[in-house]
DNA sequence: AAAGATGTTAAATCGACGTTAATTATGATA
DNA sequence: TATCATAATTAACGTCGATTTAACATCTTT
């Protein structure tokens, strides 16, 4: 399966755990799982390659895989390696990541990537979920812009002056807010960035 | 350090991390990991080991590390696991505890950047609040105004005849006082700078 | 009282954010 | 591969609040 494909196949049904070949015909492995990344898809990755190069064992784990098993391999490591996996995000200290959040008239289903506000589900964007997202899980904490280039953007370069979060912002404001010019949700904090108001 | 004094040292202040050898004196790693994990003491462990064989590979994952690097290893890739065990963490477990300092009726919360006075939240603007958090950290102790220009203006030059500073202190003294006019939280010890009261 | 330091206020300047529309990228479909 | 719809980004400008300046007042110390 290609990269691009792959990653819209994740999109739609988030496997349990990916193992991912770092050479794929379009866009290599650690490509996608930066994407992944970007998109706030937190599943489990184990890179799987022929290369044993130090550089590409750091690359891949720097991107954001979990693991790093290296071709060829035993069967049985490979095993235990997927096992440690999902017994860490299991366990991930016994408060397991819930699937679905609830602030107040806002829902979020992290593994559908559905978004209700008051009931009504809300249909969002990449980008604009990922930042939503982002914004949930640190309910009450202000996210810096840096904070969410760095998560939403990755290396790809986002210009400090780009409006481009501005916008995004804009759009969720007019998609979750009951008053979209006087945001209740989504508030600003002036010189530092945006923060989601904890229920 | 032995095996079993490890283990106490580590029920009685956790480290964020562990890095564990295989071969210790008397129980070794794979015990050792075990024994915390029966202990529900959670942290990341990274297994370290001159031993290649599978078996021990297997074994080291399934006793609960949470990766697996072989001597010799590389320092990039001991650094790269490193960073990925503590990410993962982050990520997983959600929050920190949140640095809050709480000076009597003055309450800040850096990581939201809010601040709270008898209770009730105040809103600051940026430069106040960086102003406001320098005093708080070295509450008691004098902050001089070169002190407060390095820190909140670094480079860029602020004269010494400006009167930038006392506004700032103004509008905080405003913000957080009882009496504005006569403060008792911030200070003013002359030809000096300022100091925050001690609680 | 004089000099130097800080306090205070309002006005000027500056910069950050908001907003809209146009443009470009992306990905699906034929 | 060409086309089309949609998403993401850029450009351009507006607005408003934050920061700084300026001018003068008041306090402190000698």
């Amino acid at each position: 399966m290609a990269g691009l494909e792959a990653l819209t196949a994740i999109r739609n049904s988030p496997p349990d755990l990916l193992i991912l070949d770092l050479t794929l015909p379009d866009i290599d492995g650690i490509q996608l799982c930066r994407r992944l990344r970007e998109q706030r898809l937190d599943l489990p990755v184990i890179m799987l390659t022929a290369r044993d190069g130090l550089s590409d064992k750091v690359l891949g784990l720097e991107c954001g895989a979990d693991d790093y098993v290296v071709k060829p391999f035993a069967f049985l490591e490979l095993q235990a390696r997927i096992k440690t996996c999902l017994r860490r995000r299991e366990t991930a200290a016994g408060r397991k990541v819930p699937d679905s959040l609830n602030l107040g008239s806002l829902k979020i289903d992290h593994q559908k990537r559905q978004v209700w506000v008051t009931g009504k589900e809300v249909e969002l964007t990449k980008k604009e979920f990922s930042l939503l997202l982002l914004l949930a899980e640190n309910r009450g904490r202000v996210m810096t812009r840096e904070d969410i280039r760095k998560t939403l953007w990755g290396q790809r370069q986002l210009y400090s002056w780009s409006r481009t979060i501005d916008v995004h912002i804009r759009h969720l404001r007019q998609k979750l807010e009951a008053e979209p010019d006087h945001p209740t949700l989504i508030r600003t904090v002036i010189g530092v960035g945006y923060r989601l108001q904890a229920e």
